[in-house]
RNA sequence: GGACAGGUGGCGGAGCGGUUAAACGCACCAGACUGUAAAUCUGGCGCUCCUUGCGGGCUACGGAGGUUCGAAUCCUCCCCUGUCCA
């Protein structure tokens, strides 16, 4: 894998960038549609590539459980078991830590898991990741790390990086010893709101030497300003040839706000989860499409939005589908949501490349405070 | 004409003397959702008043009377519905 920086954005932090992997090229700031267990809900790979998607984001743990890392090595990997033959990132199950926390127990060598699925008991250590990860053919693998919810007290936060830290450095080993390109694996920074530790976490993963670094453990409910003043700290910690991720978020502001502080890569479960609940993403804010104020409404769910949706389809039949429980509602709503995530990311590069971010950063502002 | 069964909030359907403005489901109205245990979850859902409180008042379980301190729950008559028998 390789990065190039094409541009940076001379009043901001903003990067315009290019990521090669063996599975095909990403143009950075990227959007990943989060594809959980092996699938973006409701879309077909042909779908997400005719949205502009280049990439997407999978689980280990989730493939894991089920079908079982081995059932999709054996046949040949995830990118031929759903169809995908662009790029894959895949988590750890490092979230799960956190997102499963009532069904998990943890310490130094890794995390016991009480299967969601069956109760059955399941273990997964920094290493037990990184086999997995490499069994899926992931393009790029990202470490076992301690994913701390919001607030955490300093010494929660410390303890906790640290760990995630140890887990990096094993991670790291094991990908060395058992991997190697075209796969390649990202760090992830932790450390909860505390500058000392993300300072220190930053060190430690640079040290240690990744192929990207991730930031991890922000959109877990802290105010908004901690999230964006955690990313604006990393941004001259990291180093400037490297791919930033920033893990899970988050809202298309998010997003911007968070380019403009060096972030090169995203994902999250926003657009596809919202879909599925009716909650649409437009340029003015958002629709709620259940609302019975769209019984009759013909118009598109926005005004001049160029995706296959808006096209064709008025608010009041995607309220009938979405009220009627119809499969075709999730799958028109995702399509929307992805769409308008995606353009959201190509106005960005282009906005860095041609126009300067600021200007875009400064409209989205504007919006915001509206 | 007769015998049973039954009429409860927008719908279905509990309750069968007080703790019932009435379980539960659906529908309806809102809200939440940030590396997906999520096509999920919360809340509201007779009217009304306010110093918004496990607050007050009013109306309500087919209709009209009655028994009772108290009735959706018991009694009488009436109206209506379903099934069966003539």
């Amino acid at each position: 894998m390789q990065f190039e920086v094409i541009k940076n954005d001379p009043h901001t932090g903003a990067r315009r960038g290019r990521l090669h992997t063996s599975h095909g090229i990403v143009e950075t700031p990227a959007f990943m549609p989060v594809g959980t267990q092996g699938t973006v809900k409701g879309m077909t790979p042909e779908q997400l590539r005719d949205l502009g998607a280049e990439m997407i984001l999978s689980n280990a743990y989730h493939l894991f459980l089920r079908p079982g890392h081995e059932v999709i090595s054996d046949l040949g990997g995830l990118h031929r078991f759903m169809g995908w033959s662009g790029p894959i990132l895949t988590d750890s199950g490092g979230y799960q830590v956190y997102s499963l926390s009532k069904l998990r127990k943890i310490d130094d060598d890794g995390v016991s898991f009480r299967s969601h699925l069956d109760g059955s008991a399941a273990f997964l250590s920094p290493e037990i990741a990184i086999d997995v990860q490499l069994a899926l053919g992931s393009d790029v693998l990202m470490v076992l790390d301690d994913c701390l919810g919001y607030p955490a007290s300093r010494q929660e936060a410390e303890q906790s990086m640290q760990r995630s830290m140890g887990w990096a450095e094993r991670s790291r080993k094991r990908f060395d010893e058992v991997g190697g390109e075209p796969q390649t694996v990202f760090g992830i920074v932790q450390g909860s709101v505390y500058p000392d530790l993300r300072r220190e976490s930053v060190a430690r993963l640079v040290e240690t030497a990744f192929e990207g670094y991730a930031i991890g453990g922000l959109g877990v409910g802290e105010p908004l300003a901690q999230m964006y003043d955690t990313v604006e700290q990393m941004d001259p910690l990291l180093p400037s040839d490297r791919p930033r991720y920033l893990m899970g978020v988050g809202t298309p502001e998010n997003l911007v706000e968070c380019v403009a502080r060096g972030v090169d890569m995203f994902d999250c479960v926003m657009p596809t989860r919202h879909a599925r609940n009716g909650w649409l993403f437009t340029r003015d804010g958002h629709i709620v499409i259940r609302h019975a104020k769209y019984l009759s409404d013909e118009r598109p769910i926005e005004e001049g939005c160029r995706c296959p949706v808006c096209a064709k389809y008025s608010r009041a039949y995607l309220r009938h589908l979405f009220i009627a429980k119809e499969i075709l509602s999730s799958v028109l709503n995702t399509t929307h949501n992805l769409f308008f995530y995606l353009d959201t990311m190509r106005k960005i590069r282009h906005f860095i490349e041609f126009e300067g971010f600021s200007e875009l950063l400064t409209v989205t502002r504007n919006a915001g405070a509206q």
